[in-house]
RNA sequence: GGGCCCGUAGUAUAGCUUGGAUAUCACAGAGGCCUCCGGAGCCUCGGACCCGGGUUCGAAUCCCGGCGGGCCCGCCA
């Protein structure tokens, strides 16, 4: 077979299928006409299976139209099989029991797709900039210690969805939200401000005795942050200490916070996001809480909230919500706008930051634990009673939990950490990268088993569906094979070492013609031109985990056809399967990079 | 008690938005593959839609009711 590689225009959208599915939908159209059949281009294009039955085939099922116009489906599809006769790029037509099969000629999609890769290289599979901009917010775990696993798929889910955002041609921006004025700031920083020496016991016995962290020294943010969880314990039985850190709290909010306060938070969040970077995570802006305070518009929500319809001043004091109208739960329809003493709450401020999002950004998301649902729509809540019509778009992602049941506890000692997570990871990678590679050096090995390791765990943890719990195991999530990270890192190193030693004709962009004809060779071609569609469906539904699908399945198709075709040896063949190879690669690549993943040449 | 989410082979997971042709993929299990380019790979086999109703020509998918698991129901965040 032999196919004209056709060079990408300026066309915008990068689907190689889009003109097919346009000839297709058209001809569909006309036939259903012939027949005297209502059938619109839109009703067409909902019913069309692209994934079809076999490979290449796009399918449309019959039964729908076949219903409003009382015929049966079979003799309809048979009917129209007739009529729908030939247009470009059709390789042939086909009535299967009540479905009408459509197959695009292979050299035509083969030309077409490598065409559009090898054109625009590791811009394939990405829109021009064409929507509103988009703000991301995601993780704003707070700073009070180092991140468990469970907290950290936040942080992969929204990186994740902020990259394929990108792609599909929104310019994002990523917010990391930091509470330093709540409860949990002023706790961390009521510890602190005393010598260790002076701590209570059971404070300083509860650090002592918990588990010895030996990068302590190391991580700022580990030793800072381990006596948070026995300062909140000990707080729950002794009002005094509760007092004065209640009273601490008011004078964050009062802005007269104490000098080491802010230093300490800073300290640790830089640990925290220090470890983020290790998975290749990073914020395009750190909102600091604090900042809607001292610029009054944490005052200016809370005068709008008081005038609210649903306004309700508590014989204490407090200010209230009656929120019974928003379909809420009855035992939450009433929210707390001002504490007694006067001082905000976390809802309250953060409809002050969502009005500062909404007032840059046309879209806002949200990257939300399961946990937060209910302040979602509380916060839905409040922005209606002030009139404020937009509203965040909410990703809702459920729990890591572990093999013994309930979620990740830094108290009872179940949260499993970031950091050492990728200590276990990058040790196994070292040694299966040393059991490969004597000609390495040190450096390369260290940094090879730390690109293993990220990508390792951001595939694990982004693999599932968001609305999925995961139960941690060890043994999975340092899996190096199968459905995981190192699957796909391995296919581009394999395509990479091909690419490497093919020499210098692996310059295909010129190649005129391109001769594919094996089984393996046309389903690779095939899972490549889906990728387009892929990044777009993800964009649309922030089902990220369907991208680490898509990208498994490219990595597979390509393993299959390694196995069964030789390229280098080739004669014939040598220089079409070099192409098919740079245009796997690259589209691999587009994927390691929305997943956030290193390309590595070698492992 | 009320609300939200989840339930697919031994384990894990895709498909559910918009019902449609033999339900995806992996790990574990059994059996194979280095005459070629990296065996972190490839091939073959066996194995699943929680239960009960309903809607429909047709239900893993939609609706209702159970059961099981997670989370929430603070003048915490």
């Amino acid at each position: 077979m032999a196919a004209g590689v056709e060079p990408a225009d300026a066309e915008s959208d990068p689907d190689p299928w889009r003109p097919f599915v346009d000839a297709l939908v058209r001809a569909c159209v006309d036939a259903f006409a012939a027949e005297k059949v209502p059938a619109t281009a839109a009703e067409v294009i909902s019913q069309l299976d692209l994934e079809g039955g076999a490979a290449w085939d796009v399918a449309l099922p019959l039964h729908r139209f076949a219903k409003t116009c009382g015929r049966k489906p079979e003799e309809l599809a048979q009917a129209l099989c007739q009529r729908v006769g030939e247009f470009r790029w059709l390789a042939g037509a086909s009535a299967v029991g009540a479905y009408l099969n459509f197959r695009a000629e292979p050299d035509w999609l083969i030309g077409r797709t490598l065409g559009m890769v090898l054109s625009r290289g590791a811009r394939y599979a990405h829109t021009e900039v064409s929507g509103g901009a988009v703000c991301v917010e995601h993780t704003s775990s707070n700073p009070t210690g180092p991140f468990h696993i469970g907290r950290v798929r936040n942080a992969i889910i929204g990186d994740t969805l902020a990259r394929v955002l990108r792609a599909a041609g929104s310019p994002v921006t990523t917010h990391y939200y930091i509470d330093d004025v709540g409860r949990q700031a002023a706790m961390i920083t009521w510890i602190w401000s005393m010598p260790q020496s002076g701590w209570p016991e059971e404070i300083r016995d509860g650090v002592s005795k918990a588990p010895p962290r030996p990068d302590a020294e190391l991580r700022p943010h580990v030793r800072l942050g381990r006596p948070y969880p026995f300062v909140s314990a000990y707080l729950k039985t002794h009002p005094d200490a509760a007092e004065a850190v209640a009273e601490l709290s008011r004078r964050l909010e009062a802005g007269s916070a104490p000098p080491e306060h802010h230093a300490l938070a800073q300290q640790i969040l830089t640990g925290m996001l220090g470890s983020l970077e290790r998975i290749r995570i990073a914020f395009d802006e750190l909102v600091w809480e604090s900042s809607f305070l001292t610029d009054g518009s944490v005052e200016r929500v809370i005068q709008r909230l008081r005038t609210a319809p649903h306004a309700v001043r508590e014989e204490n004091g407090a200010w209230a919500l009656d929120t019974s109208g928003y379909g809420l739960p009855k035992e939450s329809s009433r929210v707390i706008v001002t504490r007694a003493d006067g001082t905000s709450l976390y809802q309250t401020r953060d409809v002050a930051y969502h009005l500062s999002k909404f007032a840059s950004f046309p879209r806002v998301i949200d990257v939300l634990g399961q946990d937060h649902r209910l302040h979602a729509r509380t916060l839905e809540a409040m922005l209606a009673e002030i009139g404020e019509p937009r509203r965040p778009e909410f990703v809702i992602y459920q729990y890591i939990t572990v093999p013994e049941g309930g979620g990740m506890s830094t108290r009872r000692g179940s949260a499993i950490y970031l950091d050492d997570l990728l200590d276990e990871a990058v040790e196994r990678a070292k040694k299966e990268v040393l059991s490969r590679h004597t000609e390495l050096v040190e450096t390369e090995v260290a940094a090879i088993a730390e690109s293993v390791a990220a990508g390792a765990v951001r595939y694990h943890i982004v693999r599932v569906a968001p609305d999925k719990s995961v139960t941690f195991r060890w043994e999975d999530a340092l899996s190096f094979e199968g459905r995981s990270g190192p699957f796909l890192q391995y296919a581009y190193a394999r395509a990479s070492s091909l690419l490497r030693k093919a020499g210098e004709d692996s310059s295909l962009q010129r190649l005129g013609v391109v001769k594919l004809s094996h089984p393996d060779e046309l389903a690779l071609v095939q899972v490549i031109s889906r990728l387009p569609r892929t990044i777009a469906y993800v964009a649309r539904t922030a089902h990220v985990h369907t991208l680490a699908g898509y990208a498994h399945d490219l990595a597979e198709a390509f393993h299959r056809f390694y196995q069964s075709v030789p390229v280098l040896t080739a004669v014939e063949e040598r220089a079409s399967r070099l192409a098919l190879v740079t245009a796997f690669r690259e589209s691999l690549g587009v994927c390691l990079d929305l997943l956030g993943m290193d390309r590595l040449e070698r492992m």
